[in-house]
DNA sequence: AGGCGTCGTAAATCATAGCC
DNA sequence: CGGCTATGATTTACGACGCC
């Protein structure tokens, strides 16, 4: 008997998962600058007014698409370090006392 | 005491490799649902726990995994077969 | 409809741990 | 002791879905 719920199938060894995604534009990296502008508007505003943000990519040389998902990364990122310096204090707190 | 604390605070912002038994279960889970290795959010604090490491590790783990198992299958062959038996074992009962 | 939000991810790239 | 490569983390770029 026993559970049949995940198979694993021999007819497909490993199929759908690894469907690459076509199309794609590759990821280029920012340059120096590019970062340290996007940095400093972030720390004066999360969140970009659409003018802002055709100010902003006109200025370091990107579309206002790259920009605005860069942004969207940014708030992202911002997100997990609070998550993670907040179990850090706990973690640090009850290890030690 | 101090000198604990500053040493736990330091590893952090030095990358380790996981334990080699952390490696195990997250390779078990890999390979046991490698027709779909995307573990639910549940899943991945359950992975985490056994790890001992967090579930942005975890993450990170199989978004790595993911990308190099399939960049080079071959490769991982031998680990995968490795893998299939040994919870072929643990599912004789 | 349309645009911008989050969430989870792919893929490339970075940094360096660890092994010869 | 280097040099290399494997491995964990971070950075771009989207798709899917949500809410005005």
């Amino acid at each position: 008997e026993k559970e049949s719920k995940e198979e694993i199938k021999s007819d497909t060894p490993t199929s759908n998962w690894l469907t690459a995604k076509s199309g794609r534009k590759k990821r280029c990296p920012y340059t120096k600058h590019q970062t340290l502008e996007l940095e400093k508007e972030f720390l004066f505003n999360m969140y970009l007014t659409r003018e802002r943000r055709l100010e902003i990519s006109k200025s370091v040389n990107l579309t206002d698409r790259q920009v605005k998902i860069w942004f969207q990364n940014r708030r992202m990122k911002l997100k997990k370090m609070s998550r993670e310096n907040r179990i850090r204090e706990l973690t640090a707190n009850l290890t030690f006392s | 005491v101090m000198i604990l604390r500053s040493r736990f605070l330091d590893a952090r912002r030095k990358r380790r490799n996981f334990s080699k038994q952390a490696t195990e279960i997250l390779n078990e889970y890999f390979y046991s649902h490698l027709s779909n290795p995307y573990p639910s959010e549940e899943a991945k604090e359950e992975l985490a726990k056994k790890c001992s490491i967090t579930v942005s590790q975890v993450s990170n783990w199989f978004g790595n995994k993911r990308i190099r198992y399939k960049k080079n299958i071959g490769k991982f062959q031998e680990e995968a077969n490795l893998y299939a038996a040994k919870t072929a074992v643990t599912a004789a009962h």
